[in-house]
Order: structure tokens, then sequence, then C-alpha cells
DNA sequence: CCCTATGTTCCCAA
DNA sequence: CTTGGGAACATAGG
């Protein structure tokens, strides 16, 4: 479910009402989480987010570890009732925290504060185009897995890879390798403008993410290309195509969206 | 029954 | 060794 928006979302939310909270209880409900013990009596210090990844930075050099997953979701909420799939549950002075998880795949461990979570660099605040130009030359697997790729860039997931490649009229199948350092730009350039905004508009609900208040987001209704297969683009008018890419449902206009050289006939081998 | 799903990791083949 | 593709994980919904 969440990617860099979405998470960064929680991030912000939970900085607001957890900071400074002493941990009260952990009850976990579904162990297929992972091994969190001892945590209780620890005061928050802080809370960050490394790619799609949410970290609680706590007292002595603890720091809990989340990471949501597919259908993982945080709901803040007071009061001992507990919504279906309820995995775990963080209670603070002023309240709780659900963590929601339909299809379990979600993970929570602890790790020291001081070891670094390993990833590629931020989109939001570091998409160097000539760095990533540059580590891009061995590479020919199709731009979409690449951006997709956590350990070169951390934090775009299927939808906004399909998003920013389609504001930068790319088409997701070129090979990393073969884009210019000028494509470079304009993929930066998209990126920034549109993680920024989806995190504005508090992520996309597309099907069932909630911020940690229960609310929907609101980038569903400025979503591009995804979840509109046979829709008009938005640029062109002609129709958003769907085809799957290393498995992942992948949209894009292929009018917008052409290779170099040559338009996308639908046929070509891919 | 079929297919799909906002993610990551593992296995296997080239 | 590397690269890349697909299955697996577990569950719900169309």
């Amino acid at each position: 479910m969440p990617e860099l928006p979405e998470v960064e979302t929680l991030c912000r939310q939970l900085r607001h009402v957890i900071v400074g909270s002493e941990i009260a209880e952990i009850r976990i409900i579904d162990s297929k989480l992972g091994a969190i013990e001892g945590l209780e009596g620890k005061t928050v210090k802080g809370v960050s987010r490394d790619g799609k990844t949410l970290s609680i930075e706590l007292e002595e050099n603890l720091t809990l570890v989340l990471h949501l997953r597919m259908t993982g979701r945080l709901l803040w909420h007071n009061g001992n009732g507990l919504q279906p799939h309820t995995r775990l549950v963080i209670s603070f002075g002023p309240g709780r925290i659900s963590l929601i998880d339909p299809r379990r795949f979600a993970t929570a461990t602890i790790r020291q504060t001081a070891d670094r979570i390993s990833l590629g660099s931020d989109p939001l605040d570091a998409f160097d185009p000539s760095h990533l130009w540059k580590i891009a030359q061995q590479c020919t697997i199709p731009i979409k897995s690449f951006l997709m790729d956590q350990r070169r860039i951390a934090g775009i997931g299927n939808i906004y890879a399909c998003e920013i490649l389609h504001q930068a009229r790319l088409d997701p199948w070129r090979k990393a390798n073969g884009l210019s350092r000028d494509e470079w730009v304009t993929l930066g350039a998209a990126a920034q403008g549109i993680l920024p905004k989806a995190i504005a508009n508090r992520g996309t609900s597309i099907s069932d993410w909630r911020d940690l208040f229960g609310k929907k987001g609101k980038h569903q209704d400025c979503l591009l290309v995804y979840g509109r297969e046979d829709a008009a683009c938005r640029s062109c008018g002609g129709k958003i195509q769907r085809r799957k890419l290393n498995g992942r449902g992948t949209y894009f206009c292929p009018t917008c969206q052409q290779r170099k050289g040559g338009a996308y006939d639908g046929t070509m081998e891919l």
C-alpha cells in the first residue's frame, strides 16, 4: 500500500502525536511481524522515514522499525476495540497506534538507532541526474524497474513509477542505460514534481490506503495513468494501456511515452 | 475457478 | 560472478 508519499504522511502525523510520549504497552497480536520486545517504558525521541521504511526512535539507542509492505496501515485511536486484521497495538499515554494488515506482509523489528538503513538516495531531496545516469550505465533493466529498485532510489513503488514515467514522457520498457543525461534531468523533475504533490495530498487512496487518522488521501484524483486503463490520456486524449512488467501492472500512454526512434506499435518485443 | 493487488526476497536460468 | 525473471509470501475482492 504505502510508497514514499504515504509513508511520509504517516511519519509527519506520527511526529505530532507520539514524540515525547512514553510507550505504555505493546501488544503483539501476530508474531509473524517480527520480534520486538523490551520497549515498554521508553520515550519516543523522533520519527523518521527511509524510503518506505518507518523508524520510531526511542531512548537508549533503540529504534522500532516498521515496514508496511503491501497492505499495512497505521491507525491512531483511543479505546480497546480492535479493527479486523490488527497485528500490533502500541499504547501511549494519550492514545494507541494499531498496525492493521490483511495480507500479513508487514514487518516490525528493532535496530540500534545509530545503525543506518542502507538504501538508495531519497528522490525528494537527492534525485541527482548525473549520478543516476552514471550508475545506470551498466544496467540493462527497464527504466521502471530501475526506479523501483530501493537500493538505487528509495521510496518509489508501482503507482508513482507509472506516474513519474508518464510525466517524463518515457516508455517504462526503455533500458536504464539507454537514457540520455537530458532524459535523467526530465525524470528528476517529474519525480520532484509529483512526489511532494502526493505528500501534500496525503497520499493515494486508490483502494484501502488511509492516513494515521483513518482519512483518505486526495492524490487518487490527480493520477495521470495508474488505474486508468482504456481511459483518455490527460495529455493527448489517446487510450491509456496496461501491460505487465516484471509481474506488475504498468500503465502508460503509448502515444506520449514512445520509445526513442519510433512509434510503439504494441507488437514490439519488450 | 480465474485474476488482481501500493512490496520484498529468494531461487533459478542465462 | 552478475543480471533479470518469476514464484513465493497470505489474504481479500472482483
